[in-house]
DNA sequence: GAGATTTGACCAGA
DNA sequence: TCTGGTCAAATCTC
């Protein structure tokens, strides 16, 4: 893990304490609460990102999670070493609450379940049933409409168990529904044709069908189903099966890219959130410690920061419709934090 | 009227 | 035989 990556962890920590510590003024302040709260889900949200997208240590430290059916001993295995997999077995993520108390990596995340919920940092850790030997890779964000991606495109049809024989490669993704809209899936910047729903044995909701509207003009094959999770109905899970050869939509996500093709995320901005919350809470932060200071900026970058992260939280967390759009958005706020780094770093 | 959605029936894998 | 996935006719919406 490299130095810059640390100081964006230490600083998600710190924004947490600083939380903690103000909470009881902060519950009289919703505004700032759930700003400070966004902040926190985007720096950690990022750190995933850079983590899983550079390579450094996401595939691995996830597998730490168990995959393959163990015990709850195995669900904080060692991050040294890859958990055994049984043949045949099924694969899944322990879920947040399965973590031990004490775990850190459970301390460094709310402790409250409808917070977790909403800010979707449980996604980051959302049950999984199915294939087996797959890689696991990153979704593209925290937050609402944050998404944990498990693909299965690297294991055979004989090792996923409960499915079909022959049965394509499939890509299973957990999606919070959009501004807690239980009622329409979260959109993906494909668009779909229904073509069936039927009830699933042993689960509370529907499981919906739905195939690419281009599949006859382009004979494309891709195919998704979405199923609303039993205990969690905010959150769907959704399967997809094929790629799109169809390439209706450019500013799709890119769910089937491997991960190694996509450029990582610049470094996150720092935060004009906790300064707010120093601000409106009159010094009550307390001071801050070389990860905080170590992504600190000052000076007019504040603005650009300020707008870029108010133009990406929206894109993230207030956009229900048009994936396109809401994507150009979030990688325009991006480049615009690129263009500054680049600036700071040259002046540096 | 065209396209999307619903829903019961059918098919195939386990 | 059971169950998940798909088909296709009926219905709905624009």
């Amino acid at each position: 893990m490299d130095d810059s990556l640390k100081s964006m962890v230490l600083r998600g920590c710190n924004l947490a304490t600083i939380l903690e510590q103000n909470l009881p003024i902060l519950v009289n302040q919703p505004d700032i609460l759930v700003k400070s709260c966004e902040e926190i889900v985007s720096v950690f949200s990022n750190v995933k990102e850079r983590v899983l997208y550079v390579g450094q240590i996401g595939v691995q430290e996830l597998h730490g999670f168990e995959i393959g059916g163990g015990s709850r001993e195995h669900a904080m295995a060692s991050l040294d070493s890859q958990p055994a997999i049984p043949e045949g077995g099924s694969a899944y993520v322990k879920r947040l609450d399965d973590l031990p108390e004490s775990s850190e990596m459970k301390g460094m995340f709310l402790h409250d379940e409808r917070q977790r919920r909403q800010l979707g940092l449980e996604l980051m850790f959302g049950e999984m049933r199915g294939g087996v030997g797959g890689d696991i890779t990153g979704g593209s964000s925290g937050g609402i409409g944050g998404e944990t991606t498990l693909d299965f495109s690297a294991a055979t049809s004989s090792q996923r168990q409960g499915s079909r024989k022959n049965e394509p490669d499939r890509v299973v993704k957990r999606i919070a529904a959009p501004q807690g809209n239980t009622d329409t899936p979260p959109e993906d910047g494909f668009t779909w044709k229904k073509y069936g729903q039927k009830e699933i044995l042993g689960r509370v909701y529907q499981r919906s069908y739905y195939i690419c509207t281009h599949h006859k003009l382009h004979n494309c094959p891709a195919k998704k189903q979405v199923q609303r999770l039993d205990h969690e109905p905010f959150i769907f899970e959704v399967t997809y099966r094929n790629n799109h050869t169809c390439r209706v939509s450019s500013a799709a996500t890119p769910v089937l890219i491997p991960p190694s093709t996509i450029a990582p995320p610049p470094p996150f901005p720092t935060s004009l959130v906790s300064t707010n919350i120093s601000h409106h809470l009159g010094g009550h932060v307390p001071a801050t410690s070389s990860g905080m200071e170590a992504g600190s900026r000052g000076g007019s970058g504040q603005f650009n920061d300020f707008q870029a992260v108010a133009d990406m939280a929206d894109a993230m967390f207030n956009s229900g419709s048009s994936s396109s759009n809401s994507m150009d958005l979030i990688f325009s706020s991006m480049d615009e934090y690129h263009k500054w780094d680049s600036t700071e770093e040259k002046k540096d």
